[in-house]
DNA sequence: CACACTATTGTTAGTCA
DNA sequence: CTGACTAACAATAGTGT
């Protein structure tokens, strides 16, 4: 089990493995730019959006929420 | 030398400490947000800006760079 | 499909130059 | 201040249920 090798940065190209990636890196990103924001004081706001339609929905981060939030309305 | 223990989700108040972690985790998150961008064919933008002064400087990050980017011109 | 597990790679806090 | 180093902790690819 684990990890077999070291990550190479290139499109994934199975379809599965991709959607994956995408869903459990999108919640390591998210709890990154939280850290971000609480440890050094920080506003921090992103968005991901999928090309392949793996995620049909788009994706919006802010931490402080109340802050950075309102420029994805 | 390294780390001591976890990191404890908490505003660093040393503000050398703070704005020492403060860069270095930005450029983590940059690294993970081409990451995503690449291996699962996403568009990824963010914005980070500090709150207590470490860095005058608002950071905006995009990949594809040509894409996001321009919601932050 | 989603979630738990874990070997393995990856990130980073403290340190030194 | 800036950058390199590295012990420890943290994220995650593949696997199993």
């Amino acid at each position: 089990m684990g990890r077999r090798g070291r990550v190479v940065l290139r499109r994934i190209e199975d379809r599965v493995r991709r959607g994956i990636c995408f869903r459990k890196r999108l919640a390591g990103l998210e709890k990154k730019a939280e850290e971000l924001a609480v440890l050094c004081d920080a506003h921090v706001g992103f968005v991901v959006l999928s090309c392949s339609g793996d995620d049909a929905n788009p994706h919006h981060f802010a931490a402080p929420a109340t802050h950075l939030e309102l420029l994805f309305h």
